[in-house]
DNA sequence: AGCTAGCAGTCGAGTCTACCGAGTGCCAGC
DNA sequence: GCTGGCACTCGGTAGACTCGACTGCTAGCT
């Protein structure tokens, strides 16, 4: 349905000093050397390349290749004796140099588009099975953040009289997320109070964002001043120390794929990581602004993420990019596939939001 | 502050036979044995509990106790010429006869004081701290099963329009919880159609449960009734589909303790069943009318569970309960506190939300 | 100049052995 | 009924050895 994906991967490294481009033949012993290790998570050795792969040379010119691979730093041995891993160069020149979109495959591609042509949800519902769902398609955790409500508009203020002295304050947005915060009245206002309140509330806010709330105008009753006066500062005050809404799916995955992390703890402290909202969500959000990006092992400053890639795209709504998507696995991961997946979703995403 | 918990723990397997009440000396082994064992995650010997624990009789005697207790299937050996580990049995037994609540220690006690003390939040918001508390606390993960929806009252109901076409449904429930639907609007009714179709939508279903909304009627005007009905029916179909909320903290731990699981991947498929909603709620629903509750490995139907020990608690608010909270570790996990922090987390859960 | 074949060298992983020590079971004696 | 003592078991560790999968290098070929 989709018409092919172009795939304009920003490169994230600066790089510094220019190599020497890299000689035909031995790109594409790069190329195997990765797909190879992706594949089988074993070092690869230098016959399995010249053999397996129509090269047309001998295992012994690919080992001579691989001898400058590594002195050039795309590859590694493990130990001597042993075949070449790919470093995090590696993969960097892989991701960079050999991307030709194969797309999704046909299956995924049809459960993408079957997902978001099934019923719509409400925003947090869709956001959280979006990510699921890039889980599913890839096999790595994901994450999915969702946008900021103070950039939305409100389309409705009212007051919830709970209990006597218990109220809520529920603030419906232009996104269609909904915010809310408990109100502890002093002096249990009637509930004649609290619908004064609430209408006045709703005219004064209607139509300001969360984060520029004007300040509230008296309306010559006391106590119904006191409420709207209560209850907006209790919705400034939740927006304040508020993150954008995270979704983390498919952690399971990271468990699974442990021996791709560096010691068996690591994908503990992985895990750990992802519990932290705030963190998960000032890392994403600090790569907002480069479209479809890869981050490759070492390139995340982060140490707990020095044996993880992660993938990403922002998503856009109306021509604005409201928040992003992506996955997390390890640097042994089949970047193409992780690509062209976070790009369909992402794009499929925005494009469901739009309506 | 809180007064000593007094822990009446329910008896979960419903143990057939009757065994021979055990000689108080060997009960002060098992007991033993247990303590060690889960201190130290090692099998443990004849000679360190006759030594360590003041007993006042020789290893030789210990080592008879446990035969005896390992015939009656309190304790294994992992191998001949190793120490004993408890088996379910010994723990059950460990739970059941040697509850004397050391309460939690005071700087936990004070912790969660705290924690309830300061600003109230958000029923979602404070259910999901609930849960990281507890984590932190029990140094387990955690699950907190929130409130069912479709037993509160609405106390509002309005519709509000995002775009043409397009519009929320927010219900406003006594229990501070908003449920909320999209809703496609044919037609693309007016604002006034949508207030008036809001207003009657109000009166028809204020003060009746999600679960039970009455049919919607008709007010005279066709637009508005067309409204009204796709409201109605979103609201009644969204809870139709709908679980309890469900929160869960400290999944990291599980990767951690990942030793006291069975093999590697015990811990994975672990993560991956706490990754289902649904089973994780009905699984904890089941067990929601036993009280403070321990479920010990195999006493867990569901074959992930064989290595782990769950304790639960309902809490209750107003003389209801209206959800539970738990843990979730190895079976090898420090049941006294993992007891008491559950035990006063709930309480004070449940006093937190009566006001 | 570039590629290849062949060979020597390296080192991890697996296997085998021996050994140590923690812990048991059992028995005879107090 | 408890204890000391003794023989026995078996997991875990360390060392030696082999095997095999690699590499690097060099000489020779095209």
């Amino acid at each position: 349905m989709a018409p092919d994906i172009t795939i304009p991967v920003s490169d994230a490294g600066d790089e510094g000093q220019a190599r020497p481009p890299l000689d035909e033949r031995r790109a594409r012993v790069l190329r195997a050397v990765v797909e190879e290790y992706v594949a089988t998570a074993q070092p690869v050795g230098s016959q399995t390349i010249a053999t397996s792969r129509e090269l047309g040379v001998s295992s012994a010119t690919v080992r001579n290749d691989m001898t400058v691979l590594e002195r050039e730093g795309y590859l590694v041995q493990p130990h001597t004796s042993a075949g070449r891993i790919p470093t995090d160069r590696g993969y960097r020149f892989f991701v960079d140099h050999f991307e030709r979109a194969p797309g999704l495959p046909p299956a995924q591609r049809r459960t993408v588009s079957d997902f978001f042509t099934s019923a719509h949800r409400a925003l947090e519902d869709l956001l959280h099975e979006t990510g699921q769902l890039l889980a599913n398609l890839t096999q790595h955790a994901s994450v999915v953040v969702g946008p900021a409500s103070d950039a939305a508009v409100l389309r409705s203020v009212q007051i919830v009289s709970l209990q006597p002295g218990l109220a809520l304050v529920v603030g419906v947005l232009s996104n269609g997320a909904v915010e809310k915060e408990v109100l502890h009245l002093e002096g249990e206002p009637s509930e004649g109070d609290l619908a004064r309140a609430g209408t006045a509330l709703n005219a004064q806010l209607h139509g300001s964002t969360l984060a520029g709330l004007p300040v509230s105008e008296p309306t010559g009753d006391l106590v119904v001043d006191r409420c709207v006066l209560v209850a907006r500062d209790a919705l400034a005050a939740r927006v304040a120390g508020q993150l954008e809404p995270l979704y983390v799916s498919g952690v399971s995955r990271i468990a699974m794929e442990q021996g791709s992390y560096g010691t068996v703890d690591g994908a503990a402290r992985l895990l750990e990581l992802l519990e932290h909202q705030a963190v998960v969500v000032s890392l994403v959000r600090g790569l907002l602004d480069h479209g479809l990006i890869v981050r490759i092992g070492a390139e995340n400053e982060r140490e707990e993420l020095r044996d993880c890639s992660l993938v990403l795209a922002p998503y856009v709504v109306e021509g604005e990019v409201v928040g992003s998507i992506g996955i997390l696995g390890p640097t042994r991961m089949d970047y193409h596939r992780a690509l062209a997946a976070v790009a369909t979703v992402s794009q499929q995403l925005g494009r469901s939001l739009h309506t």
